[in-house]
DNA sequence: AGAGGTACCTGGCAGC
DNA sequence: TGCTGCCAGGTACCTC
């Protein structure tokens, strides 16, 4: 499922049934994730309040006084709240068992998401620390991208997906964003004026921050548990929409592929 | 240094 | 119905 948006909703679904709760016990049903689950981690975390919920990128912490959980979705994961004794499926490989009678359970069908656990600050931990800045943060901005970018070939599209340059920015929020910026997808970014990534950035944030307003929607059947978080189709203007008009100027929008992945973009619109 | 490809995994779907 | 092949919203890591 998640793109920020999707990170960011689920950090606000699970944060008030969490914060200050104590993880009494952790069940790793499946340890080959991404990497795997450390044989460590259940022992770290038990026994310890989980203090806050924070975000960097698409990782979560869920920080403790002892150290901190660094928990990313991958391409299939979701969080969700259940009451401790509900049984477990297939893809239900991790539950932190809270001291209220319930638990935070991981499910992953793909297996691309992670959990690693760090006593340190965790912005020094190795896969956050070189990544670029928050795209809703005030070190995001036309200026950051148009200096990165002088004298390189990469497409932009590839270029704002890059996490060293800013993070959040997935395959579906890349397509929209260069959609209402106006720019074609396959544009070399060093090849781009200051001007247009000036209005770049600010529709990365306005799509994000939309999108995000409107995962605060599915905020309770998340936490239910009677299904996973809705994805926002409704709101797309481009990505899924081979074939179909423009909505600005009727013209069939063009799916191609940029570095292995679906591309769609209006060929009137963006240049 | 930058660009591009590969790998990790399962499930769903189109096409035969 | 069942098989095969392809695709999927992420991203670290490898090679050139």
């Amino acid at each position: 499922m998640p793109e920020l948006p999707e990170v960011e909703t689920t950090r606000r679904g699970i944060a008030p049934h969490i914060t200050g709760r104590t993880v009494s016990r952790v069940i790793v049903r499946e340890s080959r994730l991404r990497w795997p689950v450390p044989r460590r981690l259940a022992s770290q975390l038990a026994g310890q309040a989980i203090e806050h919920v924070g975000r960097r990128a698409k990782y979560l912490l869920l920080e403790t006084a002892g150290g901190t959980l660094i928990l990313h979705l991958g391409m299939s994961g979701s969080l969700r709240i259940i009451d401790s004794g509900l049984a477990a499926t297939r893809h239900d490989h991790v539950d932190l068992v809270l001291d209220n009678g319930r638990s935070l359970r991981f499910t992953d069908p793909r297996r691309f998401g992670s959990l690693h656990w760090t006593t340190r600050p965790p912005e020094t931990h190795r896969l956050l620390r070189d990544l670029g800045p928050e795209p809703l943060g005030a070190a995001f901005s036309g200026e950051h991208l148009h200096g990165l970018s002088r004298g390189r070939q990469v497409a932009v599209k590839n270029f704002i997906m890059n996490s060293h340059v800013v993070v959040g920015i997935g395959n579906i929020y890349a397509s929209e964003a260069l959609y209402m910026a106006g720019i074609h997808p396959a544009r070399a970014a060093g090849r781009i004026s200051l001007k247009k990534y000036g209005l770049l950035a600010e529709v990365v944030k306005e799509v994000l921050q939309d999108a995000i307003a409107a995962g605060g929607t599915t905020l309770r059947d998340f936490v239910n548990g009677e299904g996973k978080p809705g994805y926002f189709r409704q709101h797309l203007n481009v990505y899924g929409k081979a074939d179909e008009p423009c909505i600005s100027c009727r013209v069939p929008i063009r799916e191609i592929r940029i570095g292995q992945r679906s591309t769609f973009y209006c060929p009137k619109c963006q240049r």
